[in-house]
DNA sequence: GCCAACGTTGGC
DNA sequence: GCCAACGTTGGC
């Protein structure tokens, strides 16, 4: 089992919109980054768990939890003319891109925000908060997971609880 | 295959 | 809105 980190503009698909969807699952269409592609492609499974990350947003940090409850298929979205992730090099023969399914699981008792990451010593070595980082799919390890959901339930020192 | 130009991302 | 960082494109 794997863990992972999503990011989305919620003024495009925030965590309250993937929430109110029906079954609270959508498709993660959109990606349009090889790398982004390839840890949804040849990484992600199903049950694999995920945080949900809201960039430019007020403010910016993990909201929820995920899980993957489709493994990569083709984006349609790339075939669809003018569409703005249209990708007209992109054969149906052969698709470029990808995407997953993902369902929301829990809410957050409160937003991490990216300010909490970066200070904190054991998750500033996450991918998403490296400089210049732009990926909108990376991979988290279990310490990592562990201690973000005990910050979230308010950085008490012991195990996580189960969420 | 190099690399300049360009477009996008995303924190601030 | 600014701009640094990054990925992609395309001329050569």
């Amino acid at each position: 089992m794997r863990y992972w980190l999503i990011k989305s503009e919620p003024g495009e698909f925030s965590f309250d919109d993937l929430w109110a969807a029906k079954g609270r699952r959508t498709a993660w269409d959109g990606v349009r980054n090889y790398q982004a592609r390839n840890f949804m492609r040849d990484g992600m499974r199903v049950g694999d768990l995920v945080l949900f990350y809201h960039s430019n947003a007020d403010p910016t940090g993990v909201v929820g939890l995920c899980e993957i409850v489709r493994e990569a298929y083709p984006d349609p979205t790339q075939f669809e003319p003018g569409h703005p992730h249209f990708d007209p090099a992109s054969e149906r023969s052969s698709p470029r891109w990808m995407m997953v399914d993902v369902r929301a699981t829990e809410r957050l008792p409160r937003v991490v925000t990216l300010a909490e990451l970066k200070s904190s010593p054991r998750l500033k070595s996450m991918q998403v908060v490296q400089r210049g980082s732009r990926l909108s799919v990376t991979p988290v390890t279990q310490a990592q997971w562990n201690e973000l959901l005990r910050l979230a339930e308010g950085g008490q020192k012991g195990p996580a609880k189960r969420l």
